[in-house]
DNA sequence: TCGTCTGATTGCATTTTGCAACTGGTTGCA
DNA sequence: TGCAACCAGTTGCAAAATGCAATCAGACGA
């Protein structure tokens, strides 16, 4: 590898072409999702609890690529030397209101599960105001950033968390 | 092909990993934009005019399955009895606030030229009420629907591409 | 009748993806 | 001190998707 931000030649020089650049394949958005809404944030823990199974290959392959385009940053983990740890960017986090409506779309139109559609059932009903808040929560979490300390309390992430918890709990005590 | 619409095994119920497997590649996105903001509506317009130039046979792929998916919709052009006109379907036009979200984002975050994002600032700046609008007029040419025929006066979708002809005319005066 | 336009298809080379096995190293525990 | 478990990946190979150029057959207009 060359260049760690390689200078590439773009399709055109419009947003949705050159989002589509970055993201436009089977599996980016899915390793997004997982950092912003899984709270993975280790290269295992993102291979193994993917819903959607992905290979180690296409995972490494898609790290590189999400880092590189600035969206993802890669850090050591001080807990142990070969441990690594992803944390998405400012750039990064901003994805959120796009995959709220990606969320609220796919809830309206395709056979989503309830367990795994009730978050974007919640971030579309708590709408930019709920959408905020959240990227503040992932600000600290990712960042760093002290001035995005979240208030003691429930938090959206925990919020999130939970109610995907107790859709699993009440569908397996139906059974 | 055996199905219209196939029945396929979902990697999840998650939107975003329904979405993505339906519009998670690299032209998908790119031919539903023409067809929202470019008014591209046969097959020849979206292949000759494409910014990004696609390939004859990954758009006839893409508009198959585009089609199958219940995103656009294909019909006999009475004008020539080769012709077939391309539609969106509601819930292609439902794709509008998430074409918004990316415009957005990838304006804010990517190497964006200014003639081609010009309409993702304008619709940004319109926020929902403008995206409802522009959804009106998209059923009304798109689906035919009386009650969504816009008043007289400057649609959306005019004001969208005056403003891209005047980024681009501004443009070619200052050379 | 001829050239152009229509929505595509075909053949072929290149690139990307998917799968399974494997690597070199670290860590915690007995 | 040894050993199993864990860490972030890499490697090799088959299969699928993509990209490109040429081509196609029917329809239209002059």
């Amino acid at each position: 590898m060359v260049a760690e931000r390689e200078e590439i030649a773009h399709r055109s020089g419009c947003p949705i072409n050159l989002t589509v650049e970055v993201l436009g394949d089977k599996w980016s958005f899915i390793v997004v999702r997982d950092m912003m809404f899984g709270n993975r944030r280790h290269f295992r823990t993102l291979l193994t609890q993917s819903e959607e199974g992905i290979a180690s290959n296409i995972l490494s392959d898609r790290l590189r690529r999400l880092t590189a385009a600035g969206i993802i940053s890669k850090k050591d983990d001080p807990s142990h030397k070969q441990k690594a740890i992803y944390s998405l960017t400012e750039q990064g986090i901003e994805l959120l209101p796009v995959f709220a409506m990606i969320g609220a779309w796919g809830r309206k139109w395709l056979p989503v599960t309830e367990e795994l559609s009730i978050r974007a059932q919640l971030l579309e009903e708590g709408g930019p105001q709920l959408w905020e808040k959240f990227m503040n929560e992932l600000r600290y979490e990712h960042l760093g950033d002290e001035n995005c300390r979240p208030e003691p309390g429930t938090s959206v992430g925990k919020q999130l968390a939970e109610a995907y918890k107790a859709v699993v709990a009440r569908k397996g005590a139906k059974k």
